[in-house]
DNA sequence: AACGATATCGGGAACGTTCCCATCTAGGGC
DNA sequence: GCCCTAGATGGGAACGTTCCCGATATCGTT
């Protein structure tokens, strides 16, 4: 009963051709009516080869598709390692994106070894995307140029390298706004856990640290300021050497979350209270920081608008244009006035 | 000088005719030699072959070789959320799996809505994978069947539904590892933060957490056990009963890491201390949680074993074998003897 | 030296789709 | 009533690869 209809081939997958049989039109009206790039058609044929394309489980064979097409609709985008948090926020609202926009997200991680990129970008282009998202630009290593050689549609996010197309967050505004935050309470003496040198994000921030001391006419001590990794690690080691000082400072503004929370679990364990002892700024607003035993203070990074930027400048093919994003401070529990 | 070679089409990409015309072979050898699943050919118009492919420039078009092996060598993953930590280590597990073995991984979220599996599956299925690994099972809604009944071949992971191929932790192992090591520690008075209905692996952890307790000769009051969700917010939500109890337990195992943390946080909030007034295990070991102030004892799951167990389920085609990975207690500062 | 077995190679068809182009139909204006 | 145009439709080629199969070269055996 239900095979009278599938008497073509036996081949067990529904074409085109299926469909086209059964609803009594030719393949090429079938595709047609089927291309989900034009416009909606609502004639009769229309509806009844719609229907019976559902009828008969058609699913359309992307691989010949987009064989034909000439592109596959599907973006790749490269982060250091989905474990963060952070770059799981950025690959999650890409793909939100993505999805909007009738493509696909698929993604590659590095594990955080910069030659390891080169064979991501070589795996996810072996799989055929139109275009590709770089999160993990480095300022030491100029893997951009090497793209734009090879003729590869590609835009920087996160982290810009100064000319390539890039969807940012403002770095140096909200690194200002941690620290005035941190000045505003009170605080003169403002430590910087200050991340690593080759990534453009962390730079940004340090900047708008500086920035936001020297209009506030305080003077930064070079002991301050203490370069880290990115990571929880990074963090904890780098306070180590900012609780030594003599005066210790009373505030600190840490790069991103993880490093305020490395910083948070050895600054406790030496005894010393957040934010009676020391106060502490975190940045990005990740999920977790909201639901410490003493809540975060950080800067919130609007990452559905970083990876929607970064999408519209990969579709529209820009080769130079930067988008920022606005940062937005969050005041929480682990950054108070001096003194109490 | 260069042009020369690439005197066929015009048409910008580099196909295996450019490489056959160059190498002066056909393209049927060509194709022979390039094909990654066969031995590795080592006579002297290999060598040239792969030689010329190279200077050339020549990758291999996905799309023309799925649509004529009828294979895309893609594999689906659907996650709750990658920003669930467990989740993104599960996730980046199977994708190194893929590699492995030559496959590809693509990953796709519900976002932990429950019916957003089946969108998510469609979305998968389009893009022509060849087969899906599921960690979002729910007792509540059969979506294996449904699988099954399409023909698409699937595999559970994390979360078993009792009859499907799945690659799980042993939770009730896991459980009462947990619940043995603070009865252990001379704890009488355990409580349970025992995760959602739906899923199994929180269901294998309180099985696990009775079986320690009745083994153990200790009984269990129903007020101890606090069902919850998977999220911090859970946690802290669930553990708010256990506090008001009277007398207070000794001590909480938590069904995972991020229900332990928002215990944390509460229990820290209300002035009480741990480990030294309440005892507290986690589970899955996260890398956060041996970097909090109070590094968590927990419980580790080797997801790479189980990851690899999932693909290896779906390579063979298995509609119904299990595999268990065996996990491992790892005893840290939140867990501590009753009455120091 | 002749033969069969074995390995290597090339030509052509096929995978399922899209797109170009030619054909047909309907409809409007004069 | 006729012609012209716009729109819908169908046939065939093309996308780049793999695979079947027949042809040719290579080698060992008697």
């Amino acid at each position: 009963m239900a095979n009278d209809q599938a008497d073509r081939k036996t081949t067990g997958r529904v074409t085109i051709l299926d469909v086209a049989a059964v609803a009594g039109v030719s393949k090429s009206t079938v595709s047609r009516i089927l291309d989900e790039r034009l416009p909606r058609a609502s004639n009769s044929t229309a509806d009844r080869v719609r229907q019976v394309a559902a009828e008969l489980g058609y699913v359309r064979d992307v691989s010949a598709a987009n064989l034909r097409r000439g592109t596959s609709l599907t973006l790749g985008m490269i982060v250091p390692r989905l474990t963060d948090t952070v770059m799981a926020m950025l690959y999650e609202s890409f793909a939100r994106a993505c999805a909007r926009r009738g493509r696909f997200a698929i993604v590659a991680t590095t594990d955080d070894r910069p030659e390891a990129v080169r064979a991501a970008a070589d795996s996810l282009f072996n799989r055929g995307v139109d275009g590709l998202v770089l999160a993990t630009t480095r300022t030491d290593d100029d893997f951009a140029s090497e793209l734009s050689d090879r003729g590869i549609p590609f835009v920087l996010a996160l982290r810009g390298d100064g000319h390539s197309a890039a969807s940012l967050g403002d770095d140096d505004l909200g690194g200002w706004l941690a620290t005035r935050h941190l000045i505003d309470l009170g605080h003169r003496q403002i430590a910087l856990i200050a991340g690593p040198e080759h990534a453009s994000n962390a730079l940004g921030r340090v900047q708008g640290y500086h920035r936001a001391m020297a209009e506030a006419g305080l003077p930064v001590d070079p002991s301050w300021v203490a370069p880290s990794a990115f990571s929880i690690e990074g963090g904890a080691e780098a306070v180590q050497s900012i609780l030594k000082l003599d005066p210790r400072p009373t505030a600190i503004f840490a790069v991103n979350d993880n490093t305020a929370i490395g910083a948070m679990s050895v600054i406790q364990r030496a005894g010393l209270s957040i934010p009676s002892d020391i106060s502490l700024v975190g940045y990005n607003d990740i999920p977790l920081v909201s639901h410490l035993s003493t809540p975060l203070t950080t800067v919130r990074v609007p990452f559905d608008q970083i990876a929607a930027g970064a999408l519209e400048l990969l579709l529209a093919g820009s080769t130079n244009e930067q988008r920022i994003a606005t940062p937005t401070l969050i005041p929480r529990a682990t950054s108070a006035a001096l003194g109490r």
